[in-house]
DNA sequence: TCGTCGACCGACCGACCGGTATAATATCGT
DNA sequence: ACGATATTATACCGGTCGGTCGGTCGACGA
């Protein structure tokens, strides 16, 4: 099995293929019952490993879903910062952050899921710098709308409306079914619509 | 202490004060730490009570969980059915649809939380059945945006359009703290002005 | 005064929790 | 071939899980 996601990945540590699958069993699994309905020995017999296998490649529970969260969250971020530098437009921009989004969405569902979803089950240190993550995505949207603005294609957004919008891309997770793949730059067209339509000046 | 609640509520069967305590106890732990993760004598030492006699009120924790979703989600639906047969104009069914949510999100923030969060916590027959009043919940709104477009006020939406915007509201439970209760008529004008825009023919 | 009843308690049940200890096996440089 | 290291399985730990059970207690009707 090949160890790269279709996505840019930020190699914070090497990161090994049985670690990569684990952390997929385990995401599908806290995506599908939640992160404290799902034991220990579940992720074992779902990733075929015994649990002391499995404790050779996580630390704990709580590590392996803020490990899901951060390596995710990191990767939509980091290619968001590429969209926003390399597109100078506001249409390109809007719409390649969507794709970028719904994409996500779409392949990484249940990681997705987790992030957006699971951020209660961190622990206090770990949800803070979780929701740095968020924050921090959230910012480059917030220097597209600005750069809009400035520029007298948007109407200035406050954070209300842009948290707003934002709970659009944030939510889709739970009714953009997996199978869709072929309908992102659809998905794409219609959510980077709405934004256009929704901040125009 | 009273009975009742601000909104309007549907009466299914006759609901002590004590099942609506712990009812109300259990939605706060589950909002905070997630359905999986919250015990049975956790919720017995928070509300007061016994283990006894919190099973002499509620048949299992599942149960608990579905009747938290069943009775806010049937307060909300009934809320917005009774403003669709109130108001007539786009604009009035608009602002009074958010601002019936929103201010559910402020003022039952915990159990607002638990309805669009931990649905998937349900075992599956009772998942199906919240689903529908989620379901029914977009009808109404469905039908406001369909009057609307009949009318020439709307453009047609398709069915992803809808639930994007949706999720402006379903996800605002994470974001919107329950310490704004002054600022809802704002934060209404703010949602119902998005969506007039993100809407317009 | 008693019997009944709804509300409640806390000890207890077997099962399972997250996590560890120990040992067996696979891999690999030399 | 050898030792070292990486990876895995299994048995097991104390503790907690959701839920039950026998029983207590005060209110109330007869």
């Amino acid at each position: 099995m090949a160890a790269v996601t279709s996505r840019s990945q930020v190699q914070r540590s090497p990161l090994s293929d049985t670690k990569r699958k684990i952390m997929k069993t385990a995401a599908e699994l806290f995506a599908g019952e939640g992160y404290g309905s799902v034991g220990t020995s579940q992720i074992s017999e779902a990733t075929g490993y015994g649990k002391g296998a499995l404790y050779y490649h996580i630390r704990s529970k709580g590590d392996l879903l803020y490990d899901i969260m951060t390596i995710y969250l990191e990767d939509l971020l980091s290619e968001a910062r590429q969209i926003l530098a390399e597109k100078r437009h506001v249409k390109e921009r809007v719409y390649a952050l969507s794709e970028s989004i719904l994409r996500a969405v779409v392949e990484d569902k249940a990681e997705m899921t987790v992030c957006f979803r699971e951020v209660h089950a961190l622990e206090d240190t770990r949800r803070r710098s979780v929701l740095r993550l968020h924050g921090a995505y959230l910012g480059i949207w917030r220097q597209v709308t600005d750069d809009a603005a400035r520029e007298g294609d948007f109407r200035p957004l406050d954070n209300d409306e842009l948290k707003a919008l934002m709970g659009m891309y944030f939510y889709s997770f739970l009714w953009i079914g997996n199978d869709r793949t072929a309908d992102i730059p659809a998905l794409a067209a219609k959510f980077s619509g709405i934004i256009m339509r929704a901040c125009h000046a």
